[in-house]
DNA sequence: GATGAATGAGGGTTCATTCAT
DNA sequence: AATGAATGAACCCTCATTCAT
């Protein structure tokens, strides 16, 4: 598949990805113009279509490249050995909040993409969340010692609860970098700090 | 302010705005077609932008509308004299229900409008988001007892953690009857009785 | 049908249809560009889809437009008195004659439409095919005296023999015209002459 | 001229000169795509050129092809001892038909060629009818016994407008096979049953 | 000599915005 | 004040031709 690309020297396919990535991040599918592209890449405009024959190819493409980045900057990092459930998703948390300043474009991508989708794109994208979806699920539980958890209520949707807490806060967090246009050490130390004081009151009270 | 608009006859506004949520509900802001609504609205293509000079200020004088209607249909819907913070809040998840399968438009233009930004509307979106979220959070713990909070955690906290995890959960749900194309009565019902039940866990654990 | 086109001054009109015409009669359907064609009518690329809605409609208009064109130049122009066959054809061969030299690119654009059809116009096309044979055949035999032919032959194919003659011939003389960058009067009166010999020809040897 | 195509092996130049064929006969010259004859031939693009030198020269290079192709086809199986033109024209017409539905792409080719031709093969393309014709002409009348012909009329026009009957004919048969997707041999035969109708026809007006 | 990726002009079409009526 | 036709840049995509490998 995409062969032509694949062939391409490292630094002119990572020129591309960077460019696609770019644009893509800044809006809706539609709004993304192969124009900026090819400028941004500097490229010919015929040579990005003979690489991925179309536009929807193209975004699918990007996609599953930014998917796959994403997940191995997770898993790279991650400390699998955290068998306790609120460190490991603080952890989760803390390489999110890393990825988001350090590869912004990427992240933005990524949140964009499932968001907003064209028509034409529905089914394939679909297929692509749900599988991030339980990938992103499996990696918070596996081998976590739920006897932690108290037992008057439903683990399953406590930790359910616990994440969508935590990506709550989180993606405020987020969006402040943005509008403060800083995303510096200090700041995200200090949103990490606070969203362990979260995380901290979501332990005592889910905890035994 | 647009005085030329809201000179109009009520009738003819009503139209303007109807085909205007309509059209920017279906998609991002580039992806909407002026062209489309004044078909819609039956209007001339110079008197929209006699009305509102361009896009971008027709664009947020609608979402500026659409706030408003939706913090009216709340609140004149929300029994206030609920001082219980999870009755509250509760109130508040079924409204947000009602107004995803009544005023479907309404409700989608106001979702897709604060994901997604395109730049030029960036910071302006983002005044509207804080106020909106302001406004929410006052909403939801205006008056309310806050004695049934457990003392051993910050309550502030506590409760946008609450909050947090019913939009997460009401999202998903709303999302689900777009996916299913099932907004019927039973259905809801269905979401707001599971959402009662995450509701009683967090109940369970974060009060006395 | 095409309003905003119809309501356009007579100036402009002609000023669209022949540059239409002139690009159309150039070569196949998909050869033409409509670039072309808004530069010769010196209007702006949207005018034209804002008349026309997209290329086959254009095209098809102009199509109409021809036809109608040509029936009526032919129409208006035919002796319709004469109730001899081979003089009738004559007639209508001189106007042939004349409609190739005197407005060669709404004639050459008509030959060309019928033959070399893209699939997306081959049924609209087809129609007017039939419409135009059929128009074409009742002006040639329509009161004609029959009883001059011989009795011994089938006249229906007799006729269709000496049209087929006298198209073929004329088709060549109208090339030869092309070739020669010659359709001046001499030339064309020689080319009758040398017709009209053709059909003496065949008048005496279909003729009692 | 292109040696670099002559020399070739034989079973390479056919799969070029077959997928040329194909490509040309679906429609205008400007309509045919370089890249479908070099993916259907299965070589370089960069070959094409590197033989032809451009989109031009193929084109003409496998116009002069088929019309030798055609030419050879008659030529071979042409009964030349038919001494009756009537008899050697029908005998020709049922070649005709035979390579119609035989080498569909042959014919169709053959028949767009002259017909709608760009402006850059204006020229190109006349020479080559006139030749074309020319032969068809020679091959008619080559040995026939003209004395057959009434004696009032001129004998090489009646020669003309026979053959242009014949054409005209035929080419009405062959485009009914086409809209109809039905050339069965029976439908052929029927064709040239109904062909030799119209050629007895005139071989009672013109014989003595 | 053969390859096929790269080029960039050109294809049809849409759209926010303007402005003569 | 309202109209909607006109504008032309921008959209995605294709193509004949070139040229480094």
């Amino acid at each position: 598949m995409y062969n032509n690309f694949e062939k391409l020297p490292e630094e002119k396919k990572k020129r591309i990805i960077d460019a696609c990535i770019k644009e893509f991040s800044k809006g809706a599918y539609d709004n993304a113009s192969t124009n900026n592209i090819v400028k941004d890449a500097g490229i010919a405009k015929g040579a990005l279509f003979g690489y991925f024959g179309n536009k929807k190819h193209l975004y699918l493409y990007i996609l599953d490249y930014a998917i796959e980045y994403y997940i191995n900057y997770m898993l790279d990092r991650m400390k699998v050995n955290n068998l306790d459930f609120f460190q490991r998703i603080l952890d989760w948390a803390e390489l999110k909040i890393s990825i988001s300043t350090e590869e912004p474009a990427v992240y933005n991508f990524f949140a964009a993409a499932f968001f907003n989708v064209p028509e034409i794109l529905e089914t394939d994208i679909q297929v692509r969340y749900k599988r991030l979806y339980e990938k992103g699920y499996t990696l918070s539980i596996d081998g976590i010692d739920l006897s932690k958890f108290r037992d008057d209520i439903d683990r399953q949707k406590a930790i359910e609860l616990v994440m969508l807490s935590l990506n709550g806060i989180l993606e405020k967090k987020i969006e402040s970098y943005k509008a403060l246009n800083d995303n510096g050490y200090s700041h995200r130390q200090q949103s990490f700090q606070e969203l362990k004081e979260y995380m901290d009151i979501l332990k005592k009270v889910f905890y035994k």
